[in-house]
DNA sequence: TAATATTAAGTGTATATACACATAATATTA
DNA sequence: TAATATTATGTGTATATACACTTAATATTA
C-alpha cells in the first residue's frame, strides 16, 4: 500500500503562487510607469542605501547576484542607474540617475497603494505573516 | 518634505524571498532525483487527477496556462508523461506515463522531508501562512 | 447553414531565477 | 616577490513567469 500524501498543501505551490499573485498585484499599480516591482525595488535601495557595488545591492535584496546583474542591465538601458568604475576595478558601482529618482518618485504612491491593498487582505495576520518570511533566511 | 515610505517592508519583496528560499529547500531535496518541484507538482496532478488539458492543470496549480505548456514541454522530453489528442481536436490531453510514475514513486518521500522541514520551520503558524496565503486568490 | 463567438493551444518576447564556468583584479601567504 | 586564494563580475544555459498575438477547432446565434 502506497504512503498517502497530501500535496494539496505543498508549502512551495502555495508560497509561490502567492508571490506569483503578489507580485502582479504590485505591478498593475505600475502599470504605464515604465518600470515593475522589480526595478523600483532596486532603485529604491540605491536611493535609500547609496552607490555601491551589485553584490551588495543582490545582498540588500536578498537575491542572487546573477540575477541582480540582469536588472542592472534592464535599468541602464532605460537610463534609470548611472555605473561608474570605483578605485578597485573589479567593481562596478551602480547609483540611481536623475531620471531614476523621478520615476522613484512617481512610483511612491504606486507602491504604497499596492502595499496598502495587501495589507489590507492580511490585515491581523501582518506581523504573523513577516515574522514566518522572516524565517526562512535559516533554510 | 518628501512623504516617508517603508520600502523595506514590502510584501512583494518578502513573498518573492521567501518563494525563492522555500523553492531552493524543496529543489535540494530533489537532487539527482532528474526533477525539480515544478515537474513534480505537475506529475504529482496529473497522477491524482488524471489526463487532461494543459488549461485544467494550470488551473490546478493556479499557474498561468502558457507557463504550463512550457513545463509539459519540459516534462515530454523527459519522457514523463504521454500527450494525446482527444475528440476535440484543439485539445491535447496529458497522461503521468509509466517513467512519470516511478520517479513520482522515487519524489514523494523527497517531497515530504521538504515540506516537513517547512512546516518544523513554521510549527504553529502554519495554519495561519496558508490563510493568508489563501486570500490572495481576491487579488 | 453562414456568420460570429468562444475555447484550447502555441509562439514570440521580455524578464526572473539559479547554477556552472570563466576572467580579471585584488589580497594573502609562502 | 612569486604563488595561491579570494573577490567582483559576466556569460551561457535551463527553467519560470507574464502578456500579447495567432491559429485552429468547436459552439452559438442570426
Amino acid at each position: 500500500m502506497r504512503q498517502e500524501v497530501e500535496f494539496s498543501d505543498c508549502m512551495c505551490l502555495s508560497i509561490r503562487k502567492a508571490s506569483r499573485n503578489i507580485t502582479q498585484a504590485y505591478n498593475e499599480e505600475f502599470q504605464g510607469l515604465g518600470i515593475n516591482i522589480t526595478q523600483f525595488s532596486v532603485l529604491a535601495i540605491l536611493f535609500g542605501s547609496g552607490k555601491q557595488t551589485i553584490t551588495k545591492v543582490a545582498h540588500h535584496l536578498g537575491a542572487e547576484r546573477t540575477t541582480v546583474t540582469r536588472a542592472i542591465a534592464i535599468l541602464e538601458k532605460k537610463k534609470l542607474i548611472n555605473i561608474v568604475l570605483g578605485g578597485d576595478k573589479r567593481e562596478r558601482l551602480i547609483a540611481i540617475s536623475k531620471k531614476g529618482i523621478e520615476i522613484l518618485d512617481l512610483a511612491r504612491p504606486r507602491w504604497k497603494s499596492a502595499q496598502l491593498k495587501i495589507e489590507h487582505l492580511l490585515t491581523n495576520q501582518i506581523d504573523n505573516l513577516r515574522s514566518n518570511l522572516g524565517r526562512l533566511h535559516h533554510l
